[in-house]
DNA sequence: CTTTATCCTATTAATTTGGTAGGATATAAA
DNA sequence: TTTATATCCTACCAAATTAATAGGATAAAG
């Protein structure tokens, strides 16, 4: 399961993202408009800064804005800056990697290669899961 | 991530796998065998045995053994009982469904429709992962 | 009747998650 | 130059979850 904060950092660049003209947009929109604790948004808001998935700009006119285009920010980085790991085991993450203390042999070890196919298949899912992608999705879906 | 108690699940359900002909097989070898705390291993395995996927027999001869063949005891059913959902969102899963309470609209949320092919995907595969394919497979990497 | 199992009920320690609180610092407009 | 509105920074905290432990009751086989 992702975590709220995961949830609503990925609420808050979808904001961002249709409301682009709107750029920089400030902390306390977004939270209004999305529902999520003004101080909670500011520290994921602060995260995004520092993975340099967000600019930020301060003073009256401030707020945050995407740095770099819709098409290049997925959930894949998102997920991992709050949630850490993607797969499930640590032993086949490929940003996280520790061995599996359970584990008697790494490498007959037969969940393993399991959970690397579905770490896989995820992690593709995710990576082309962009901002641009979940908005088109979004008009599709409200056009039925 | 998987937790602890599902991977000790897991590997205890694989040894007694491995040792079908010994069966019944008591806690306290698993626990010796697969490193796990002999009285977190009892509860872990009382939850199988309610769950039916183990039966157990009491006093001297006593232990555990597979309830039905290795080949229909599958991760799937492993990891949902131990950890809940499997799915990334609580509004795409089949046997825990919730709604998501940081969304404004389910029926246009763009990233339902991604969580919900990668429950498919990843459910499809952990239910393939049965005991005998695990095994299966420990046995193919064992013989490289 | 002793040994070796499962079964049952509590309790607890550590970690993670989801926040709050309070103010310092920067910037634009009045 | 003051005021309003932003981000930024540090610290703390409460609830929930996870990973156990403790202690004994109950059952079955030799």
């Amino acid at each position: 399961m992702l975590s709220k904060k995961t949830k609503y950092a990925i609420n808050a660049l979808v904001y961002i993202a249709k409301h682009i003209e709107d750029q920089p947009i400030s902390a306390s929109r977004i939270a209004e408009e999305q529902n999520i604790p003004l101080k909670f948004l500011e520290s994921i808001l602060t995260e995004l800064k520092n993975a340099r998935i967000l600019n930020s700009k301060k003073g009256k006119v401030g707020g945050y804005s995407l740095n770099g285009p819709p098409e290049k920010i997925h959930l894949a980085k998102v997920t991992r800056l709050f949630d850490g790991a993607i797969a499930l085991l640590p032993c086949v993450t490929f940003n996280f990697y520790e061995r599996c203390e359970e584990c008697v042999d790494e490498e007959t070890c037969g969940i393993r290669q399991v959970a690397m196919e579905i770490r896989n298949e995820t992690v593709t899912r995710l990576k082309n899961a962009t901002l641009s992608n979940i908005i088109e999705r979004e008009v599709r879906l409200s056009k039925k």
